[in-house]
Parts: structure tokens; C-alpha cells; sequence
DNA sequence: CATGAATGAGCTTTCATTCAT
DNA sequence: TATGAATGAAAGCTCATTCAT
């Protein structure tokens, strides 16, 4: 699995197993935050009192706001990448593929929040830390992109490189679209039944439809 | 065509050639700003100025700055829609289908700094003037769901309603998805190729895949 | 006489009467706080409410705390300057000499305050801004050579050009230290027989010393 | 020689030599920091790295950061004198005054940077302890007198006693100049003709100049 | 004695909004 | 209608000082 350097944030506590338990508190506080107000209307007293602490002590392990958003995308993509772990990337078989979604779309749905606020709020990283989630999510959506490219390898698919790299981009939306669009689709259908129509559109598409009316076009 | 009633925004000026003049030249400025540094970063005298007026001007056709948020989602989606307007919503074949679905990517295209604008900073609006958005939305993606639906009452797809909901869910987030994620996509593929790919994703699914196989699973 | 370029303190206000007043007031109260607590124990909120408007206000006239400073120094050399216009540094006469001395003691006994603080803070001012107020300093202590310089000149003193440079240097320092040195100097002197004594000393060294003793020394 | 009652530092330390030990390495530290950012901008951190120990072991040899700027400039003060003190106060010759001066300005180009610091930061003292440090500098002040006075009592001079003070003020301001005006003086003379030509005019005053013309006028 | 994490008062600066002209 | 000077609440951040370990 690809490795992404972490860009550093810097702190003036040296005591490394303080600062990790500091930021576990300071993260919990502003994703709770960021959700309800957004990281702009949020202020640093509020993660600060939210988390636990002063303004100062905030201030001893980050410094500058923006850490903090960089802190809660970082962990919550790092979160999501550890609960995607267990899956099976090797198989390269459909079914495996499509267990492989459904988990995927599972842990997005029980971390709701944290997509959401990564979702809206990543765009208001700097120039500087942006770059360093990107490629966290580029590495995700590789995930997908083996996940299928298995298959396809094993015979169970057709699809050239290009249209694998579209799909794993549609798995990967379709998952978050869940999480940012709760709106439209909560009151519609369980996760199980998003889960299960999702995966039935984009591994068949439009049942009935023959491919050659389409292409005769 | 469903109307969705207008959130009055409250201007003291009564000419009302004026106002709609001078809200144009404010949308468009803001726009330009908002593409550049986001809502948030962009302070109510930056907008004044590239809007070609005086900060107490501005003031005298909105009456707080979130005004001008959803003076500019307001007037995107109504430009989207506008856009949308020539597609043949009647006539429920699948190569019509295919037409509105590559007609609303080009238009994502043509409108790509607002459809990102209006993406990243909706989420901003108040609760009181988010709810007016989403309906726009809500709308437009019924427009999906109306031309999904001809084709099975054509007896062209078989799908069940939500199914059909779904779909037009996922043709409109894959419409955007070509605006927001750029960087990921812009170097892969040009437009069409991404409408043609897209397109027969929706349309098929995975080529080669035996819809049994899943089913049975 | 020498033209210092002026370092240019950005300004929001666009109206240069009202800026010209503002910054006016702004000096005055500066000064004031200055004087008693220095620069950086008075905080820019001070400054405001000393010059009789709000926090805000004060920035729409300056862009940051170390402008009011350099404001302050600049404006203070401006006027030091201004009272030393009427000295005749033509003639090029002892007693003209003695007249411009006189004249420089008392123009920094009448802007004791202001001396004082430009003496103390100047140093304040950042790599940037330092440099301006330097060259103004160097111009006034170049005023004093014209002054010594035609004396010479005129045969009635004899001196090299680097004695000609250190006298002056004697001579603004020597003004300045009635202003910095009040609690050693105000109350053994009057502001006259600091004159007196001082010039007597500049012109004559110490009486009944023979210069022989020393330069055979 | 006169003493001066020493303003007592509280230190929560009782072993006097380590008291002693540390605020060597804290003064030194501080001197350095002093020099390049001023009192104010240096923080009470910075001070503690550079003499090399923890912040809060500072705080146990000091209460205050004011306190350490009294230190920096007791001790200062407490060197130069120390510097002083091989010169022969009692010969009473002129030839010995200029010897007396040309070691004290000897010693302040030895020790430039801490004149500096000290003449630009002691003004920040607070009123507590600003006299302490008065007094020492009047007892510098003094001693310079007292080499004039000698010289007077030998006949060698004639000066009342109000000359006398102030030729000890320009004395002692003039070997200072050396080091808060560097950057006026350091590229024109070498320490030597600084010395040479700041000692003729204090003794001899403008050469060629007749007295009586002054007295006349 | 030494350490350094914690604190919060207080700083400089910004900016949405108002209102007299 | 148009202007832009004035306002002050509120933001991000710093740093002298304390105190438990």
C-alpha cells in the first residue's frame, strides 16, 4: 500500500505521547464543531473549550488554525483507509468487488460526520496542505482502482484502463455522495438499500437496456 | 415546470431596472472572487470594488453579505436550468436520455467556476435561505428523474421508482463531480470522453458483467 | 537643503485633508502615551482612544502599530527641521554659530516630550523604517557642519573637515542630551546657562588649559 | 569610592553560587538577545534557551522578566566600572584626565554591544528599579568630576564647579556616543581618532578661536 | 532544584455594517 | 441614489507566569 508522507504540524510540547493525546481531543472537538458551524464560523476558542482546554494550551500543539483542519482531514482519512483495511484487494473476483463497496459505503455511513466535514471544509485548506490530502484521496480511490483491475484481470471484467479509472472515481463519489447528500437520500433508503441499488447500477446499469442501441447511436 | 417561490432579497433602492442591473454586476464580481479565495476570505468591500461600485452601495441592494451568497447560488442554478431548457423532456427514449445527460455535462462544463462556487460554498448559506437552494436542486434533478422516467413508461428501461431516483441522483453528482473534482479528472479525460465514458457506465454498467452472477450472490 | 524621500504610510481614507488631521491627532496622542509608558507598553487601543476616535478608525489611517511610530519620528524630525529653517547658515561668523546653537537648544527644549521619545523609540522601527528616520538625522547634523563649515571657510575657525564632522556630531548630540538627560542636567541648569556653559565649552574647550601641555604630551 | 545599595533580585534558590553561577549564563544570554531584537521583542523563552536552561528554572532565579533586564544593566554598569577602575583619580594633571578618558572610551568600544543594549533598554525599567540603575551611572558620572575637580584643585584647570559637572556629562555622553551612534561615526574614525579628536576638543575647543570674540558679543 | 505543560489576560488587526453627507 | 469614513465586536495568536511532577 502506497505510502503518503504526512506533512508535520508542529508543536512546542515535546512529550510525543501528550501531543498524540492532545490532538485525539482537539480533533473529537472541532469535528464536532465544524459540523454543526463549518471550520470559517468556528473559532479557536471554541475548539479550544470544546476540546478541553485553554486557548493557550490549543495554541502549545498547533499554531495555526488551519493545523486544525489539516489535523481532522488527515486522521479522518487516515480512519477511513484503517477501516477499509480488512478488505480484500487480491481476489479479483465480482463479488468480491462488490463486498468490497459495501463496506466502503458502510464505514461512510458511520462516519457521516467526519466525510462530511472533510468533504465541505478540505477545500479551505491552504495551498500548502491541500496537496498532502489530495494525495491521501487519490491513494484511496486506487484502492478501488485495484479492487477492479482484478477483476478484470481474472476475466470477470471488461474494461480498459481508463474506464477502471472512472469507476473506482464513481465508487469513491457515490460513497461520499451518501455522507454529503444526506438530504436527498436519508429519508429514501437505508444505508442496506443505498448499498444494494448503488452496487446494482454500477455493476449492471440500466436493466433492460441493450448496450447496442446505444452504441448504435 | 415546477416554480419554486424566490427568497426576497430586500433592497432599499425602488428602481427595480436598477436593482437587477446592479445585482448583475455583483453576482458576476462575486463569482470572480468567490472562485479565487471562497466566501469566507472574500470581504463585502473586495466585492463592492469588482463589482465597479462603492462598499455603501452595496449596501443599498442586499442587506447582508450572506445576500450576496445566495444573491449568486440563486442565479447559478437558474443559469444551469436555463441551459437545461432545450432538452425534450417528452420524448422517453434512451437515445433522448443520453442527449439530456451529455447536453447538462457540457453545460457543467461551460459553467465550471460557478457550478464549483455554488458547490463548495452553499454549504455557507443560513439555514434560513439554504432550504431555497435545494429545492432549485431538488428541481433540477427531478428534470433527471422525469427524463429516466418517460423511458420506462416508453417500456425503453425497466426500473422501479427508486431506482429511477437514484439514477437521476447519480447523473447529477457525476455532472458536477466533472466541476469539482477537476484535478482529477481534467488530465484524464476531455469532456466528451468523459460524457462518452459516463454516459455508458450509467447506461450499461461493467461490459461483460453477467448480471447473474451478482444476483445469484 | 537636502530632500529626504518620504517613506509612504498606506492610508484607506482617500480624502488627504482628513487624513492630514487624523494622523494630526494621532501623532499628538502618541506622543502623549509615548512619553509616559513608551511604545510598546501603549497599546494601539490607547492610541485611539488618545486621539479621540475608535480602534477601527486609527487603521483606516495606518496599517500597522509600527506606522503610528514611525509617524511619530517623522513628523517630529519634520518640525525639529521646520524650527531650525530661520537660522542664517550663511554668514559664516562665531557669534552666527554661537546664535544657531542657541537656537537648536531651544527648539529641543520646547519639544522636550517629542525628542524624548523619538531619542528612546526610534530604534523601535523595523529594518525597514529605520533607515528614513536615520537619513533625517544625518541631514539636521549636516545642517550643523554648514553652519561650522563656514566658519572655517571664512578664516574664522580653523579646522579639518573630519574636526569639522565630529563638532557637529558634538553639537545635535549635545542639544538632544538637555532632552534625555533631564534628571542629571534640569536641575543644576536653566535651559539659558546650558546654553551659556555648553557653547563656551563647544567653542572654547577648557579655559586656561595651553594646548601645548596636551599636544606635547 | 562611592557604593551603591544593590536592589535585591528574589531567586527561590538559597545556594548563592549557583544563584551567582546562573545569572551569569542568564545575562549573557540575554545581552545577546537584547542586542539583535530589544527588551520587548525578546520573550522570557528565548532567554532561558540561550543561557541553557528550562523556562521555568529561570522563574527560580527571577520573578519577573523586568528583572532580568535590571540584571542585564547592573551588571553592565558593574563591569565598565570595573573596567574604570585602574585609572588614577587623585594626580590631578590634564595629562592623566586625557589618559582617564581615553581609557573609558577604550573601554566602551570593548564593550559596544553591551553599552547598547543598555543605553537603549534601560529607559524600559520600570520606576522601581529605573534609580538603582541612575545612581550607578551618576557615580560614573562622578568619577569623571572628580579627575576634572583634581585638575582644578592642581591649578592645571579653571572651571567653576558647574563647568566641571557638565565637562564630566559630555565625557561620559561622548564615550557612549561611540556606541549608540556607530552608525554615524564608525565608518569615518577608527576608535583611536575618535579618541584623539573628541580629547582636543574637549580640552581645547575650536582651535584659533579667540575667546574674547564670544565674550563680546 | 529542574522541568515544561498549562493558563488566560491581553495584544494587534480585520471587516460587516451604518449613516451623515 | 451614491459615497466612504466611522465603528466596535470579535477574531487569531502570544507570552509572562505558575505549579505539579
Amino acid at each position: 500500500m502506497l505510502m503518503v508522507k504526512r506533512r508535520e504540524v508542529q508543536s512546542s510540547v515535546k512529550d510525543e505521547r501528550l501531543v498524540e493525546m492532545r490532538r485525539d481531543q482537539m480533533i473529537k472537538g472541532a469535528v464536532a464543531l465544524f459540523k454543526q458551524k463549518g471550520f470559517h464560523r468556528t473559532t479557536t476558542r471554541e475548539i479550544a473549550r470544546e476540546s478541553g482546554f485553554s486557548i493557550g494550551t490549543l495554541y502549545e500543539y498547533i499554531r495555526t488554525k488551519e493545523d486544525v483542519l489539516y489535523l481532522v482531514c488527515d486522521r479522518i482519512y487516515d480512519e477511513v483507509r484503517g477501516q477499509l483495511h480488512g478488505m480484500n484487494l487480491n481476489a479479483g473476483t465480482v463479488s468480491n468487488l462488490a463486498i468490497g463497496i459495501a463496506h466502503y459505503f458502510k464505514v461512510v455511513d458511520e462516519m457521516q460526520d467526519e466525510v462530511l466535514v472533510m468533504y465541505q471544509e478540505a477545500k479551505s485548506l491552504s495551498k500548502d496542505a491541500l496537496p498532502y490530502v489530495l494525495k491521501k484521496e487519490l491513494e484511496m480511490v486506487k484502492m478501488f482502482e485495484t479492487l477492479v483491475q482484478k477483476c478484470v484481470e481474472q476475466g470477470e471484467l471488461q474494461m480498459d484502463e481508463e474506464q477502471v479509472h472512472l469507476l473506482a472515481q464513481n465508487i469513491f463519489v457515490q460513497g461520499q455522495m451518501w455522507g454529503f447528500r444526506r438530504w436527498a437520500l436519508h429519508h429514501v433508503y437505508t444505508i442496506d438499500e443505498y448499498i444494494e441499488r448503488q452496487t446494482k447500477l454500477l455493476l449492471t446499469g440500466i436493466e433492460g437496456y441493450k448496450t447496442a442501441a446505444y452504441k448504435g447511436e
